[in-house]
DNA sequence: AATGAATGAGGATTCATTCAT
DNA sequence: CATGAATGAATCCTCATTCAT
């Protein structure tokens, strides 16, 4: 339902990745949409809550995939060791990343501080503390090495998004350098 | 005058670092750099063509700092371990950011594609190209993992503009984190 | 509205008129036209668009007008004696810029060199060539005086703008001065 | 002597013959004449000024020539016959055309309504009083038909431009065209 | 006198937003 | 709900003019 409210989330989500948010008119998400400009109006009261909304639906969906086998409660599972939640982050990113390279590319190789409301930090906060504590846990376990676990998903994090980008960029990176990359990107991590 | 053109540059920087290159309008540059509208003309013939002077000047600085100690040629000591040459790039791009983090933060934290010229895409070119021929040097050494050096390179230069983002965005993130950052990020490039 | 694109070329036609293609702002046409500056672009692509609309709507009408007669199809009478030719084209001249004096000005006393696009080019060549034409034929016919018939139309056509712009800048010029004048500039013109 | 001021007067000559006057940038001036901006204004003191300074040099210089054979005081020889004192008009502007033919293209092809001060539109009205003085004298004399110089003034002086317009825009017209054309514009004033 | 950097009002054009249909 | 014409503030850029050198 609201067939017109999804395809302008998904035009949007096209132009804002192609020419950032700032970047991109209003007319050219409703004409990538195939309505017309008085219709996103309708569905949404101004550009910046249209930039709000495809930035809560994707950081949103990455966190819940990312939280989701515990339940979509945000909570770790205790049993798990930690290279083994590592591996799983890791997959789902790899996964989220490939079947939505745009939502990706709009997510993280962009800034958006400009226009972010409450409700957006809130989900970017949310999606850190949630890596933050599954890095704390495997310290608490003794598998991932002393540190600020900030910086270390700072590093960890970081390292995904450069090889995303890359690959994004049209250098020749497949499925078997994302899987080469986490286990190097582990030996980052581990203790 | 030479100094106009170099507070230009300046408070584009700011500017652009705060409010992203198309969402500063260029009275915003003009008042910050104290001057008037029609100055910025005398100076740069466009928007884009400042937002390339601004772009080539950090980026090109930062490649000639990464690649000096060789001379500037961007050609890599063949005596240096890839452990030595390493530490001492991670060292130049945490001096670089520290003293520079507007700089880095615009460089790299931010989409350029849509207005950047030819001569800006060469330096990046550049950057890149210098970086994974020290990793492949690294590796014919036997120093560094197997493996596409280009995903190496975006592995670790991901990482470390994770830290730098984390720190920039208030993160309690001190020389001592990105001391143990360098060891941590080695472990993800060495065998 | 197709309103609103007729209140522009007219509300252009007088400021143009008035002040000279160059000479006019864009927003003294809204002005005129009791619109928003945005509204024209909506209408028309360009200042330089709108100019030649107008252009081209006044002189394509002049052309069609001194036509008519002939189905529109700019072709010649062949049985229409020269003198009946003039008298006929001089008629239509004098109710054409006596109906819409400021769209003759505007056509005939400004140079529109700078702005006028192919489209419009032609209009003007079709309608000095529809001129020789008659001027051909008439000194085929022995009705008109030997000599290019290129400077005899520069000639009268020139006599009909001089005389016009006088009566235009508020000489007292009255039908039967266009009477007279008509019979002046055929002795011009015949053998 | 102020050898800039001429070059001055010579460039804007140009350049506002080819662009119109308010289609002309006064920086447009400056690099024509090979000076700098600020230069123009320690000769003229607005763009207001030059424009007049050039229409009045070349107004008035062709004012002076027409009326010359009589002493420069613009009164016209008694002894001389109409036939005599319009060829001599014609040959004058013919001359005037010929040797500066942008000069003359910026006098009469051009709208000047919009920037000309009393002492421009002064050399106006003497050139037209002159002229119609001339006809009004042929009429008196019995040598041009009857009805309103003025409009007879038109309707030559309306020609002459034509045929000069015609030259100036390309078409192949020669000496031999003008004096054919003399002889026919003598035909439209004489009884 | 000459320069040309600086100015800021004004020019053409675009944009986010509204609203009558 | 959808439309797209209309709006006028805001955008990028240019212009006539000034003034320190």
């Amino acid at each position: 339902m609201h067939a017109t409210r999804e395809a302008l989330l998904g035009a949007a989500l096209a132009v804002f990745t192609e020419h950032t948010y700032a970047g991109t008119a209003v007319p050219m998400v409703a004409e990538r949409a195939g309505v017309a400009v008085g219709t996103i109006y309708r569905h949404f009261p101004s550009k910046q809550a249209l930039g709000n909304a495809v930035y809560q639906r994707w950081k949103g969906r990455l966190l819940e995939r990312l939280t989701e086998p515990t339940g979509g409660t945000e909570r770790i599972d205790p049993d798990e060791s930690a290279r083994a939640a590592f591996g799983r982050m890791w997959s789902v990113m790899h996964a989220f990343a490939a079947e939505h390279p745009a939502a990706f590319a709009f997510l993280e190789y962009q800034q958006h501080a400009g226009y972010l409301d409450d409700q957006s930090r809130q989900i970017i906060e949310r999606s850190t503390a949630f890596a933050v504590a599954v890095v704390s846990r495997g310290q608490q376990r003794g598998e991932i090495r002393a540190g600020d676990p900030v910086v270390l998903v700072a590093l960890a994090y970081g390292a995904f998004i450069g090889l995303s980008k890359a690959a994004w960029s049209g250098a020749p990176v497949g499925p078997k350098d994302f899987q080469d990359a986490e286990i190097a990107v582990w030996d980052l991590l581990r203790r």
